[in-house]
DNA sequence: CGGTTTGTTGATTTAAATCAAAAAAGGTGG
DNA sequence: CCACCTTTTTTGATTTAAATCAACAAACCG
């Protein structure tokens, strides 16, 4: 972990408090059980929010990018551990800082509940996910990738593990539904972690889906 | 839907706003879609949130019972439907209201994140089970209905439909690991719908759950 | 280049879904 | 209270999607 100088431009009520850190592929970022001391905005890179469970089983309850917040917690320790996935730099922002403020900045206090609300959209909508065939899983995995890269070419930046885990499927499944929506044209398995989605057949698989829960 | 007087005990920065309603077996609250315009408070029965999917399927994203708020939504537009479950009697409070009262009032500003992070870590917590067996699945929802009604004879107010909806388990399933769960001496089923739980044996399966993702 | 990790492909097993039917509970009206 | 009908649940037989087991191939890395 590399700390640095702490960030000047604040475009938002939170971030100007925020140190940068610097962590490398596979490192800890908190544990659970551990104290909630910080929450914590991706400049570079991607962070696995999981939860372990028996058997060295994983659960990989989010991937975060740039500009995502994670680690946010209303009780005084984490609940889930998070870790890089690769190179990444962080913004870390005190809680307790942040608390205070809360107490008398009412944009603070909205702006929290504002990355709440939005985890627990994106909970309910992998929630959703759970329900449906290893097939769609996929695509709408791939499809929420591209959303955020805004390219049709998509870096698969984590390892098949890392998908399985959090589509709840074997790794052997995910490389599967992934030859198969090559072979349906859905997608183009470029070079191994490099996908292009064919944006319009893939969406006939999002379209069972709720409006509501394919955004973001 | 039938309407009376107001709540005049205010336990809570924001009961109070709140008017009473009633809804009958079945009844629709409210569903995907529509304006958000209030949020709810159980009096007594119980509601069920869900999402529909493709081809009549539903996903019952949680059940709620007296005390539990629910129909928050940061947008405009409810992302999810309700129904009542039993005949129940709701607090209905003015999402408006309560948007002005939290630009003033940091308490309720602060009540509002708390009830939207308890709603993350249930949501957390059904994702987590989703990853486990339909026998842990049953089993830590038998658990969870324990902790609600807090005596070891569990009415399972809901069919078996919708456990299965909640549990991504078809009605088959359910029966099938419930009569699994009864020959192990884990539970007892009483009539139908009486379930009396052996806490030890049950807990068991539910150990493979992380601790923070137990509670609740 | 050899060795390690990561990913793909094939064969087999398995947990849960589906299909099908019977049994139990609940309701209604006589 | 009972006969009748509907709904809900249980149980059994079969199918199926995904896991597991096993081997191989491709990328990565010193």
């Amino acid at each position: 972990m590399r700390r640095s100088t702490s960030s000047k431009g604040a475009e938002n009520p939170i971030d100007a408090v925020g140190a940068r850190i610097s962590f490398a592929h596979n490192e800890v970022i908190f544990q659970a059980g551990q104290p909630s001391e910080h929450i914590y905005k991706v400049e570079v890179g991607c962070i696995r929010a999981y939860s372990k469970l028996r058997g060295n089983r994983r659960v990989d309850l989010a991937f975060y990018f740039p500009g995502d917040y994670f680690g946010f917690e209303t009780r005084d320790k984490h609940s889930i551990s998070a870790e890089a996935v690769v190179s990444t730099t962080l913004l870390a922002i005190s809680a307790m800082t942040l608390l205070a403020r809360s107490a008398t900045d009412v944009a603070v206090a909205r702006y929290m509940l504002d990355i709440t609300s939005r985890e627990l959209t994106r909970a309910q909508k992998y929630r959703l996910l759970l329900h449906r065939s290893a097939d769609e899983r996929v695509a709408q995995f791939l499809l929420a990738m591209k959303k955020r890269c805004c390219r049709n070419e998509i870096e698969l930046i984590m390892p098949r593990r890392d998908i399985g885990d959090h589509l709840n499927l074997s790794i052997e499944s995910v490389s599967r539904s992934l030859t198969r929506l090559h072979n349906s044209n859905a997608i183009t398995l470029e070079k191994w972690r490099y996908v292009t989605v064919n944006f319009d057949r893939l969406s006939i698989l999002k379209s069972n889906f709720p409006a509501s829960a394919v955004s973001s």
